[in-house]
DNA sequence: ATTATAGTTGACTGTTTTACTCGGGTATTT
DNA sequence: AAATACCCGAGTAAAACAGTCAACTATAAT
């Protein structure tokens, strides 16, 4: 599993979908307004989060984005390896005479770790950290403020 | 922490050094040969190690490299910070008031994450993967061959 | 029906990071 | 003195990252 910033954009953007979920659909244009990332980077990014079955898309005005299943059920680790695509993992493809030399010990321990933030990060879901942020909404929440989408931007 | 393939051959190469400790110094020519990786991309990684104090140097004829401590006390974590440098984590320095606003909280998994790999790293060392290693070698090992190096290579 | 919205797709660009090359150094051993 | 091997800087091709632009299609609202 590799970790750069498209995968954390990528979280980032399913967050954000899930937190407007009641909402409606979640247009791109929304998500880039709010998170600050680039329409078209988003539409590359929601492209291949589509072709993973994690969003659907919803078309013409009023349109947008949904969330694939409940977001108990869409893990951060799905989000990341729907974005990234092609894990590769061991780079010994059966290359000559590499069974169990050093070389392929060393990816075996890259296998380990790979094995160790795939649970960790197949275990939470967005809705863990919906809740989360919840959790911080009411402790900081001071005044009813029933917009939700304000209550995030302006008072969190 | 990022986790990219610089760090496996950083790694990589470490272990290397490790695996042939009672040797005297390892040259990176020698790494070069028996991982695979350029000889001039080994003296940038180990330039950074270096600097790390994870190695020290011995110039002239038979120089090399050798481990800075005791490949019990060099930790996988720190040979990747090492060649990685700059681990930026959050990226929300104080970008108006984001406090605890959605981005934010998508920066807390991640330094959460973060935090979980780098402790798994942290607990495995280069004398963890050796031993591993020997495990594997005795038990595949089929005669008595002395030599280290060409048992690695062609035998495991 | 027309229009506006918003997803869909593909090509294309600039930047950064990887991974590597080359060429010259310097320290040390023989 | 010569060979070895670290040291260092510049440069470079390829890939990944991040974003732009443009044309298109489906649909909801008027």
């Amino acid at each position: 599993m590799r970790l750069t910033t498209k995968g954390r954009y990528a979280v980032t953007a399913m967050l954000d979908l899930a937190l407007h979920a009641d909402q409606g659909p979640v247009s791109l244009a929304d998500i880039s307004d709010r998170q600050g990332i680039s329409l078209s980077y988003l539409e590359q990014l929601f492209a291949k989060l589509r072709r993973g079955d994690l969003v659907f898309s919803v078309r013409g005005p009023g349109g947008g984005y949904r969330l694939g299943r409940a977001s108990s059920n869409i893990f951060v680790a799905q989000v990341i390896d729907a974005v990234n695509e092609s894990v590769d993992a061991t780079r010994c493809r059966g290359a000559r005479g590499c069974q169990q030399g050093v070389t392929c010990l060393t990816h075996h321990l890259w296998q380990d770790l790979s094995d160790q933030i795939h649970s960790f990060l197949g275990g939470i879901s967005l809705a863990d950290l919906v809740a989360r942020r919840e959790v911080q909404s009411v402790a900081l929440r001071q005044d009813g403020q029933q917009d939700n989408k304000i209550a995030i931007d302006t008072v969190l």
